[in-house]
RNA sequence: GGACCUGUAGCUUAAUGGAUAGAGCAUCUGACUACGGAUCAGAAGGUUGGGGGUUCGAGUCUCUCCAGGUUCACCA
């Protein structure tokens, strides 16, 4: 059916061309919804108008609103303030649309056919000598989300992440380990194993630190201190080694990733985030040389005299860009026009989206100018989803440094205090000990997800590990905490053996709080797919949080179970079911689990 | 130095070029013996970093300056 906002938009310019003799697309025509503040449902924006009717803003106001009611049954009165046409709409017409939706699970998603766009979703991609922290979990989160809401949106996704396995960062801790492990492991530990392979590469870099200040007191530069530095040309010939397949430096290596994987699946499973498909740098680090080879036959890149090839972006106001070294080794620009390349044949996608974060956008800006200059049009399809930096109140969080919000901790922290507001709030007291974990987990989860994820992803957010995270106000539990009620409602109305009812209510009176409600939840579609279209879970966080005020303000004037209209009431009850269920949805696209009491 | 990003209440943040810049936290004042008070009603808090330009209309577009960040490796 057509939305209102476009019949409203029609029928205007119609009703220029009837009252001013001229013509006006209908896209050009503004309609919006009304402010707050103001009476009304719709707005048309009459200033621009004027210019065709030669009348002040008012008088053309009046006139168009005259027309729309007349010819538009679904307008029961207008109000025109300067120049903004604020159009009522009559019960009936909310009344009627909820009777249309009452029943729907996935109210907004589009459905998924075998023809629909495939998307694939790049995110997460760590590296594997140290363990997850807060970056990674915006990027976790955001990834997760962004995928789930352009998959309702009616795409095709494919969820994949490219781990970093490889590379002199991991010999550095499979280096430490050697000298200083004395041969620890997780088992013998109890250490989980993203940790300890991290305290390792830590712990190389104390180290390294030490040579480097002592060969400059050795009258060394501090560039040569740098290379000279015997612990790094160790880690270096370890590397070699692992190019060479050397079997015991392979093995080792395999060894230390599989204890950094069992330790990221903890991680991912405590987040709520998965994949479709893994790809491994060590099995895709040699693609993308076939490529660079054949654009140097057909002249799209070039070779300097050391035997290194680049490419020219000058004219395009970048650098050079190195794509091989003069040994012939790639680097890892390389790889990933290989394995852009390799996934396009793949799957063929209509869109590629990368979840990294925005210290890299000269790298995406090169490699879709690479590409193209390759010959591959398809370089159109990605799309770096480039988000900002996670700070914090110190500053920037320095890995190698061990500064860092590390992920399990911090997830343990909300859980913990989770369970101190619970007990203060007294409101678990009587649940099994179970159900309270898992209820503490879900409110812990539900504020850190939704704290990070209401923030336009392409903003740098700031995190103040003590204070950022609340449980009142614009937050998780706020949301969750509407959901149970609502819940609690319906527990009480099968007790009562009220039932809810619609499809029979078309002439029902609606309170105000009402037709806001409805209004707000008409809007979800385009709010969805605004949100899947600028891949900003923000938006339907947004959304969800006026829903909910909104529905608190309901909740607080409109009896429901009480009222003594049975048909209000068994109405009031279907509202509030459905807006449960679809908050329940909604969150779920932010991966965030709505507890069943709490 | 070049390129890119960000600047909104004390703090964290909203606002397809439209009306008096909207919330939450913190602060202050209130709410029927609760269909669940992790709620609700209200007060106070702003020269949207500064200045010019475009427009009937600018937090939003444009130019410039200021502040902060990122990036420009034969690193990944």
């Amino acid at each position: 059916m057509e939305r209102i906002e476009n019949r409203i938009a029609r029928i205007t310019s119609l009703a220029i061309r009837e009252l001013y003799n001229s013509g006006e697309n209908p896209e050009n025509i503004q309609v919006k919804s009304t402010r707050k503040d103001q009476k009304g449902d719709y707005t048309v924006v009459t200033f621009p108008l004027t210019r065709i009717s030669r009348k002040k803003p008012e008088e053309t106001g009046t006139e168009i609103g005259n027309y729309l009611k007349t010819h538009l049954p679904e307008i029961s009165d207008f109000e025109v303030v300067k120049g903004f046409l604020n159009l009522i709409l009559a019960d009936k017409f909310w009344v009627d649309f909820f009777n249309g939706i009452a029943g729907d699970l996935e109210y907004g998603h589009k459905p998924v056919h075998f023809d629909s766009p495939v998307v694939v979703v790049e995110y997460s991609s760590p590296n594997t000598n140290k363990p997850l922290h807060l970056g990674h979990i915006r990027n976790n989160l955001l990834g997760f989300a962004v995928s789930k809401i352009i998959s309702a949106a009616g795409n095709h996704v494919i969820m994949v992440n490219l781990v970093n396995d490889r590379g002199i960062h991991i010999c550095k801790s499979m280096l430490a380990w050697q000298k200083w492990g004395y041969g620890i492991t997780p088992e013998s530990s109890g250490i989980k194993g993203d940790k300890l392979v991290g305290e390792f590469y830590i712990r190389f870099d104390k180290e390294y630190k030490i040579e480097i200040k002592e060969l400059i007191s050795k009258g060394l530069s501090e560039e040569q201190a740098k290379v000279e530095a015997p612990i790094m040309k160790e880690a270096q010939d370890m590397l070699l080694k692992w190019e060479n397949s050397d079997p015991e430096t392979i093995e080792l290596w395999s060894r230390m990733n599989s204890w950094v994987y069992e330790g990221f699946d903890k991680t991912y499973q405590q987040l709520g985030v998965s994949f479709d498909k893994f790809y491994h740098e060590s099995e895709t680090y040699k693609l993308g040389k076939d490529l660079v080879t054949a654009g140097l036959d057909n002249g799209a890149l070039f070779r300097k005299k050391d035997g290194s090839v680049w490419a020219d972006l000058t004219s395009d106001g970048l650098d050079q860009k190195l794509l091989l070294r003069s040994d012939g080794t790639s680097v890892y620009m390389t790889q990933d026009l290989g394995t852009a390349h390799q996934r396009f044949e793949e799957f063929q996608f209509d869109r590629h989206i990368y979840v990294v974060g925005n210290e890299q956008d000269y790298h995406f800006k090169v490699l879709k100018l690479v590409l193209k200059k390759l010959g591959f049009d398809w370089a159109d399809k990605l799309y770096h989803l480039s988000y900002g930096m996670v700070e914090l109140p110190h500053g920037r969080m320095k890995s190698r440094e061990g500064a860092v919000v590390d992920a399990d901790d911090l997830i343990l922290e909300m859980i913990d205090t989770a369970r101190k507001v619970s007990a203060e709030l007294g409101k678990l007291e009587d649940f099994p000990v179970e159900e309270k974990e898992l209820v503490n987990y879900r409110i812990a989860l539900g504020a850190l997800k939704y704290y990070i994820l209401k923030v336009d992803p392409q903003k740098t957010m700031m995190f103040n590990p003590e204070e950022s995270i609340d449980f009142n106000g614009n937050t998780g539990p706020f949301i969750q905490y509407t959901c149970v009620r609502i819940r609690s409602v319906e527990r009480k109305a099968i007790e009562m053996s009220v039932k809810s009812g619609f499809g029979l209510t078309s002439d029902l009176e609606l309170d105000p709080r009402e037709s806001t409600l409805l209004k707000r939840i008409y809007q979800y579609p385009d709010i969805l797919e605004e949100a899947g279209r600028s891949l900003s879970p923000a938006l339907v966080a947004n959304y969800f949080y006026e829903l909910v005020k909104e529905y608190n303000h309901f909740y607080q004037v409109c009896p429901i179970l009480k009222e003594p209209d049975t048909e209000k009431r068994d109405f009031r009850l279907a509202l509030s079911k459905f807006i449960a269920n679809h908050i329940q949805d909604g969150m779920g696209l932010m991966g965030i689990e709505i507890p069943e009491r709490m």
